[in-house]
DNA sequence: AAGGCGGGGTC
DNA sequence: GACCCAGCCTT
């Protein structure tokens, strides 16, 4: 049974940890906790709901970054019941930079079924925070233990990083069964007395000595304990399979404005990839048709840019030549590009041409133009904030 | 179990 | 430029 197999991993691993070796440890741990804990915003109360936010936010994203984030969603959104109602753009805009932005979406639904099921009081109990959305088997413990001080162990990469070094654990940490092993070993060690200080201690151990690359063995107040270190493999750990592969994508952006100084922006679709987010329109591309349409564009060919441009349009989704045919026909091409813009996602990677077309009138229906002044409440996800930039330097668009 | 989902950092 | 960081969701 797998079961069983796991419990005998976990118990391999555990074996030359008997008690007293673990209250040592738990000792040692803690007294470097209380030395040289990082002093961070979400540290300064135990309120369930700021650790909530923080431990979301820091998902995938370091704290440096996460700071000032954490800072502004707590003006913004004060309380549970301010997120649960808070308007989506500002929600986004909150969220803005910051990526995977499913992750506050998901924290405004969970939001709202505090405020209907536990009367806006965050649940204590385990089975609770892991049924609410966008809290998983981590963020539950992260909670329990952070906030409610129940000894439960809170695995992420962090926790397989510092524990499979100290315990030369040989799973597979990109396999999601290997968390298991993970939380047993924590739960052989985790302090019943201090879980809080406990899990956030690995949390700083792994930030700022046991590091992924060159972990600083020498200043740590583990390495007594720890196998990889004695084996002199701190390189080895942990051990991970997984390689990404990135998918070019191609796109043509629509940089319109209008005789007001307007410019035309609209609204990614409500599911998939930024969704709901705002850019100039994009029209896909394919590689062959990009780079000819590039080469074209520099060469500076006397054929009509906006011939080009309608003919790439009509390639392309029927519902966004239905919503630009008028704009885009009405529009007077600029038959230089005006740049280029690169980024890069975890899986794909963007190619974004910047077309600039001037329209003379203003069209009936207004909606969709914008005023740069305007728009600043508008979430941008970072290629068009990059776009902007360009016309900014250009100036297309003044600073 | 595998793939979608951002953005920043280091070397 | 290549590589590192990696939780939770949906399928």
């Amino acid at each position: 049974m797998v079961k069983e197999a796991r419990a005998q991993r976990i118990a391999s691993y555990v074996a030359d940890w008997p008690k007293e070796k673990v209250t040592a440890f738990q000792q040692d741990f803690l007294a470097w906790y209380d030395e040289e804990n990082r002093h961070l915003p979400w540290r300064e109360s135990q309120d369930p709901y700021r650790i909530w936010v923080s431990e979301i936010m820091l998902q995938q994203t370091q704290v440096a970054t996460v700071i000032p984030y954490f800072e502004r969603f707590m003006a913004w959104f004060p309380t549970i019941a301010d997120l649960a109602a808070a308007p989506e753009d500002q929600l986004l805009k909150a969220w803005e930079g910051l990526g995977y932005y499913s992750r506050v979406r998901n924290m405004q639904f969970a939001a709202q079924t505090i405020m209907e099921e536990y009367d806006g009081e965050m649940p204590r109990d385990l089975k609770s925070l892991l049924a609410l959305k966008g809290i998983g088997p981590y963020t539950a413990g992260a909670i329990a233990s952070i906030a409610f001080n129940q000894p439960e162990p809170a695995v992420d990469g962090n926790v397989m990083r510092v524990f499979s070094r100290l315990f030369g654990i040989t799973e597979d940490i990109a396999k999601p069964s290997t968390r298991f092993i993970f939380e047993g070993v924590v739960r052989h060690t985790i302090s019943p007395q201090h879980p809080s200080e406990f899990n956030q201690a690995i949390m700083d151990l792994g930030a700022t000595i046991c590091t992924p690359t060159s972990p600083k063995c020498e200043a740590c107040p583990l390495a007594a304990y720890c196998l990889a270190y004695q084996m002199d493999e701190r390189e080895k750990y942990p051990i991970k399979s997984k390689k990404t592969k990135v998918t070019p994508h191609y796109y043509l952006a629509l940089a319109m404005q209008d005789a007001e100084g307007r410019w035309y922006l609209e609204q990614r679709p409500t599911t998939g990839l930024l969704a709901n987010f705002w850019t100039f329109p994009l029209v896909t591309l394919d590689k062959k048709s990009y780079t000819r349409f590039k080469q074209q564009w520099e060469d500076a060919q006397t054929r009509d840019a906006g011939e080009q441009i309608l003919e790439l349009v009509a390639e392309d989704e029927p519902s966004l030549v239905e919503h630009l045919t008028e704009e885009v026909a009405n529009v007077i091409w600029q038959k230089e590009v005006v740049g280029e813009i690169q980024h890069v996602f975890s899986h794909q990677k963007w190619h974004v041409l910047i077309a600039y077309g001037y329209q003379a009138e203003v069209s009936d229906d207004q909606t969709g133009w914008y005023y740069p002044t305007g728009w600043s409440d508008l979430p941008f996800p970072k290629p068009q904030q990059k776009i902007v930039e360009i016309l900014q330097k250009q100036k297309y668009i003044e600073d």
